[in-house]
DNA sequence: CTGTTAGCGCCTTCAG
DNA sequence: CTGAAGGCGCTAACAG
């Protein structure tokens, strides 16, 4: 087919060691030869085979990023740093849809190892510990981002998800809100559980009851937002604002509230979490939480190029901090007169 | 590191041909060898190296799959499909972001082939058609998607851009409006090309000139939709109609649109191309089109499958109808009386 | 500094 | 039906 570093080596007299040598910026070859060789691979339109050569040092310079949710804005904000970071280092990324489905999570980790990736960047859909317990003991770099894996130490960046949630749902209690709803993503997934965490603290802290039949849990995704949002507001005493767990949960929530005719925050209000850019244009929520999806990225690239680096680094988790932000339309309580 | 084919052969008391024959489901094995040979698989948890394998075979089960924007819902969309296609048919999905940068095409077209790729997936950044026919004549299986390649002969997907454009700003103009901008992506690249033809079009035949003032092209891109379409309304005399050319440049323009307090359509109408998932939420235009991006993945993954299956098979061009959408607000004409 | 050589793990003739 | 053996293209010792 086309050229191998053997013609290269021929055609400009030397080795294919010299080859070799001169295409990986090894030192110890003399300038002519260098430029020699350099110029063959021109001629010959030479390219050398990055399959052989990650059988011959049995590793590939690919980093794998295995999400759970290629259509979530989220997700692909996260992929535009890791390719960012690693392009800057001469990695490419194999990118996989996981799909929120934990067999196909395994499937593609398989997949993974055996195409001998430098390491990998996983998202995971469960706490499924057992898997990442092992990867870690086969020394394989891995860093969780976006959800905690339980019981493992291992490399992540994850969102301050508890404190964030709280805030948010505070914030709706301080401007009147009572019966909070809340639609959130699933408990197994940790930050499903993370932000029923803060928001079950905040209503404790101002001394309001949790009731079950406020809070809905399913699958991250915008049918599912939809279907939740519709049986909260549809029940004999519906909440009078709704906080969603994450974007995708949200675009249902807001399909459901438009749906049914009713306006924000007269009739219902919201508290969103991971609000997408286009968001502003329709100023739906009263307050949201934004997460840094890009450094999120950047931060678990980094990470993994470390452990790439040295393997015997110990675990770090990062926790970064969402922004909140709060909107004008906010500081009208629903107290005042109609 | 893990375990190798001969261990397996070892262990199990054959020869590493009859392993590999019972791996990849070839005949001519005794059922009891066979049993055996998986047996030992499952007891040594053996993964075949794919690297080796590639190597071996010279071809990778991987799909490569470039596109230009993986912030565009337009092809995250087309993700989900390939990969789903691939999946049903044992590959793999290698995706990259050209970031609707040539050179960054060019780099990862390189890759893809020292990756030793069963063929790709592309979204052309620009109708560089050079490198395109290289591919072709190399007879490496390549399908273009979204984009047209010029004066090549190879297989691609695309939409009737034309038809489709001249289908939404005919709408505008039945519905009264006479003096109708655009929002377009560059002329380079094909989809742009189209719009804006499809958009001259419909105006010249209903006897409206083309005013070039009123045409703006650009990266097809959210922040750039935003700084065309404020360029546009702040003109001495401002269209009383756009048409946008993509999704992001529609989100672009919307966000000018609600920044100088523009009302959707009294003080300005909308047509847009490509219109997200979300955007009913907003009812923003009076028309719209929406591509079937998930069918376009899906074909041009088939496409590329049988190509790889018969290198021979003649080239195949599929145009993709879009779908035209009208809004009942739509029918709200501008010369009513206010 | 440069060349020779031995595999990396697998598949696939070619014999048996 | 099964086994033995030769590479696929490249890199990393090890010699010179």
């Amino acid at each position: 087919m086309s050229a191998k570093i053997e013609d290269v080596a021929r055609r400009a007299g030397v080795s294919t060691a010299t080859v070799s040598r001169v295409l990986s910026g090894k030192p110890y070859v003399s300038d002519e030869l260098r430029e020699r060789v350099l110029e063959t691979v021109r001629e010959l339109k030479y390219r050398p085979s990055r399959v052989a050569r990650s059988l011959r040092v049995q590793r590939s310079s690919i980093i794998g990023l295995i999400i759970s949710d290629i259509q979530n804005p989220f997700f692909t904000s996260v992929v535009r740093a890791v390719e960012d970071v690693a392009q800057q280092q001469q990695y490419s990324v194999f990118l996989c849809n996981s799909d929120e489905d934990f067999d196909k999570e395994l499937t593609y980790i398989e997949l993974m190892l055996a195409e001998q990736v430098a390491g990998m960047i996983v998202s995971p859909t469960a706490s499924g510990n057992e898997v990442y317990q092992r990867l870690v003991e086969m020394r394989v770099p891995v860093v969780a981002i976006d959800r905690r894996v339980k019981d493992v130490e291992m490399d992540m960046v994850v969102g301050d998800n508890t404190t964030a949630a709280c805030a948010v749902v505070t914030h709706l209690i301080e401007n009147g809100y009572q019966r909070i709803g809340a639609v959130l993503g699933t408990p197994d997934v940790s930050t499903g559980a993370e932000r029923y965490q803060g928001y079950a603290n905040a209503l404790l802290q101002h001394g309001l009851p949790v009731r079950p039949e406020l809070v809905r849990t399913g699958s991250p995704r915008t049918p599912n937002g939809y279907a939740l949002t519709m049986d909260l507001l549809q029940q004999p005493e519906p909440p009078d604002a709704i906080f969603t767990g994450n974007n995708l949960l949200t675009v249902g929530a807001l399909r459901a509230i438009h749906e049914l005719g009713l306006r924000i925050p007269d009739d219902i209000a919201l508290a969103a979490f991971d609000e997408m850019d286009w968001m502003f244009l329709m100023k739906p929520a009263l307050t949201v939480v934004m997460q840094p999806t890009y450094e999120m990225g950047r931060r678990a690239a980094e990470l993994l190029l470390e452990r790439i680096a040295n393997p015997d680094r110990p675990p770090q988790q990062v926790v970064l901090q969402p922004t909140i932000k709060v909107r004008e339309s906010s500081q009208r309580r629903r107290e005042l007169p109609r």
